[in-house]
DNA sequence: CATGAATGAGCTTTCATTCAT
DNA sequence: AATGAATGAAAGCTCATTCAT
């Protein structure tokens, strides 16, 4: 898929190809896909912010699609599960490593620009959902399942149900366009933990 | 910003307009921006759909913002809250009725087209939210408003709080691309009632 | 195939379409096909050769080989069968119109262009055989009949075949890139006619 | 013009250029001319085709078309007159021997490509004319010598003009697209033999 | 009012050619 | 000498928007 230095074999003869590009490119891509948008999103001018050509970029990258491919891709999240000592800590942590992340990455832009895609270019929304959402629901689960095997669960609760509830929350509030305040992942673990019904 | 038939076909002078194009073409701006997104979306398309030509819409909305403004704006959401007699009840069939409007109109697809368009056009996802989130939530809220004066919820609980994970469960599973159970509203609100902690 | 002002419907409403640019458009195709060949010829530049812009061109044709081949269907070429009073005279007088035809129509340089896009774009060279090449044969092999109706020819001579000698001759020479004589269609003739065997 | 290994490889200090090289990049040129024409052929695909790297072939031929000019040069056609022992016979046999050179080099394809390069780039179909199309023409010029010297041949007979039909009946039937049947030589040689005319 | 034509700006992609190793 | 990278200049095509009928 995609043709980056990464997968270019070099064996020191030729000219090097400077690495930077491809990071400065990459980053930019990722940049101006959450601005701007798959299709508003230009190879000019992401070649001009990264400080090199359309040219160059199509030497390293097949097409448009191949570019932001390769963009969305090297956006995977690795993130060691949290580990605060407490159940009900860890939950709070990881929402808000979660908050974190969205808002340093532009926000949902990307998953927008992705979603508006996904009918011309499925493989987008799909890899994004593999790097990105997979691994944070996966991190989420692990807490939980920390926690059912310490007794500290209802028996008949299901995970994944839970951790929807838990990610869905931020991800529900964002897309209404909340302002979610200071406590916000403390007072939604503890909603969750409790139940609301008396 | 909209010039649409709302605002000007009200005086009775001269050769009406007729109607049934706004209908069609703004029904026509709503699937392809929902489909193709904001951008990919061509007015000469949209006309051709809805029948009729480039021109003449531009003369009822003075540019493709414009267009899909009042596309967005003739979206509104008006159900009457739910009533099954039980507050469990009625909070299972809203999820189920939100669930059912996000599938029939399309998916997300128009919010992500929206969400890609923020840096560009903010008002088309500004007005999405007024007309079509607020809306949903609000109605969730009533339920739970007349389950607190029934006495039936926790003393302490934000019902803002409450909506938030119980929408938000829905549209953080679509992101993520889950494929939802039969059973999906009934096992959510269940977990949220109940809460997870022993 | 080509869907220009001949085939588009008109019933009145709306702006004309200015007949003259089609023409205009065509013949600057067919002049730069001649002399640029397909792949060098630019929509760009045809349009601004025809006053008028490409977006204009595209809404006529909807692409380059589109255009390409309007251009050469457009060729036809209908003359109407020499009628000298005799058989010799009407060969050498049509030999002449064909090297005059050739001459006034930029030599071969459009063959020459769709030879060499045969691999790309086979249609075009398949409809200059048939626009072009075929009557032009047709012409000669009816003077031919003619003559045999008349008695004038030997029994076996097979008219494709003389036909194939006296139109190839010129191919030929032009091909070969020589000069011809005054008197080159008289000696032709003349040669064919008497053979050249004692 | 060219500044191939002919004019290069002679002086015997330094690294000597591997000479395979030159004749992959002539050969894959020749075969890309004919088959895509001039402008349609890159260098980086010959290069490619050649095993090699367009540098390096920038460094043998110093343009596009000083390497196509290299490659049509590299085309000379050196064929002994044919010798069955009539007439007849070699100018049968030669005939042959023209059709089947054209269809072993990809047909008419190289002379499509030259022509339609004529006003860009005159050279290249000179010396396909010289290199090419001159010989063959000779090479059927001494036959009919040898035959006019035997006595065999009319009086007046302008050799040249026979030639031209002969050679050029092979061109126009191939311009035309038509199919030649097997005895096509000998049906050929004959009705320009003896005539048409009763 | 409604229609169809015209256009200017922009976008993706390709390629001959030059550089640096 | 040979390789691979970098680049500037097109070219095909699309589209929002404006005109003319």
């Amino acid at each position: 898929m995609t043709q980056s230095s990464e997968t270019k074999a070099r064996d020191g003869r030729g000219k090097r190809r400077d690495p930077s590009i491809d990071q400065a490119v990459i980053r930019s891509t990722q940049r101006n896909l959450a601005t701007h948008g798959y299709h508003r999103m230009s190879v000019d001018n992401i070649a001009a912010e990264a400080g090199t050509t359309k040219a160059t970029v199509y030497k390293r990258w097949s097409s448009k699609a191949d570019l932001a491919t390769a963009a969305v891709y090297a956006m995977i999240e690795q993130e060691p599960p949290p580990d605060t000592g407490t159940t009900f800590g860890d939950l709070i942590e990881y929402l808000n490593i979660l908050r974190a992340r969205v808002e340093e990455n532009y926000g949902m832009g990307i998953f927008g620009a992705l979603l508006a895609e996904e009918s011309h270019t499925p493989e987008l929304i799909r890899l994004f959902r593999e790097r990105i959402l997979q691994p944070r629901r996966l991190l989420m689960r692990t807490v939980l399942e920390r926690a059912a095997a310490k007794g500290e669960l209802k028996e008949d609760v299901d995970l994944d149900d839970a951790v929807g509830m838990l990610v869905g929350s931020y991800y529900g509030d964002y897309i209404g366009g909340l302002e979610l305040p200071k406590d916000w992942a403390e007072r939604t673990v503890r909603v969750l933990w409790s139940g609301i019904g008396r």
